[in-house]
DNA sequence: TGAATTAATAGAAATGATTTCTATTTAGGA
DNA sequence: TCCTAAATAGAAATCATTTCTATTAATTCA
């Protein structure tokens, strides 16, 4: 049902559109983070007519509203991944399979404690990412 | 002395150009982090003749060898600071002065073991950095 | 339900940081 | 001092991302 993602973007007072819709559809979908690029070639099956600005706007707003996460490859280029966990995590992703793993250690707190007592200045925002490669690369690459 | 910065270069297998330690000097100067055209526009008042792609190469080498470190800005730029702490430790930068601070919480240890242990995959190398507003731009906007 | 209103989009074009390429120069060892 | 590999200049290319304007579509509310 697209009930639920229409709630999920009126609730971040964006339009409920197809596009829209069908974007979160595809990263839900997909196990692995994604590029701009790539999200591109899978809406362009569903649509006739598609830009790639749309898909960079979209993916823009969805991770402004903390729908879906960025994630910053070492080459410097964006992708994008749906995580169903909601809670404040950070991410280990494997650079060879592109799939994402949850890590729990929240620093948050510790850091708005020693920036805030510390340095007495303000967090705004962090950075936190994890590369590397995952279980099943290792084994692969192992056997090889 | 230029000596050890000199010698800092050569254990890098680098050649020790005057450029490359004309622009370590400069960044051991500077108490802010710096974008590589600044660097650059410094490096034209010390030499008649400087590309731009050269302070690019040379910042990406002295990164490569840890004597200076990235500044990953919201605006997706990159930046460069020069930090004489030498051991494993995080930064929290003002993105209004853009002074550069330490953070000496160290999670690698716990960040290699959850990798490790939990995902059994292997880090290859982590992001983290605190972005922020340091107490003195604090001060400074309140009292406007 | 059907305009009216405002947001969303297409498509082309621009932007701008970063990289590549080739000829030339230079550092550092023999 | 000479030689050779490394470093650099300068121009040009790359390419992810953004901007712009005209057009289209979603929502509102009479």
């Amino acid at each position: 049902m697209h009930t639920q993602i229409s709630r999920l973007l009126k609730d971040l007072h964006l339009k409920a559109t197809p596009k829209r819709i069908a974007l979160l559809e595809i990263l839900k979908k997909e196990s692995t983070y994604l590029s701009p690029e790539e999200i591109w070639d899978k809406m362009k099956k569903r649509f006739a007519r598609i830009g790639l600005p749309t898909i960079y706007r979209i993916l823009e707003e969805l991770a402004e509203g903390d729908i879906i996460s960025k994630i910053a490859h070492p080459n410097r280029q964006l992708y994008y991944y749906y995580c169903k966990n909601t809670h404040h995590h950070h991410h280990f992703v494997c650079l060879s399979c592109r799939n994402v793993s949850d890590i729990d250690l929240c620093i948050l707190t510790e850091l708005e404690k020693e920036v805030a007592e510390n340095l007495e200045g303000k967090m705004l925002s962090h950075i936190m990412q994890v590369n590397g490669l995952c279980k099943g690369c290792l084994n692969r690459s192992g056997k090889t």
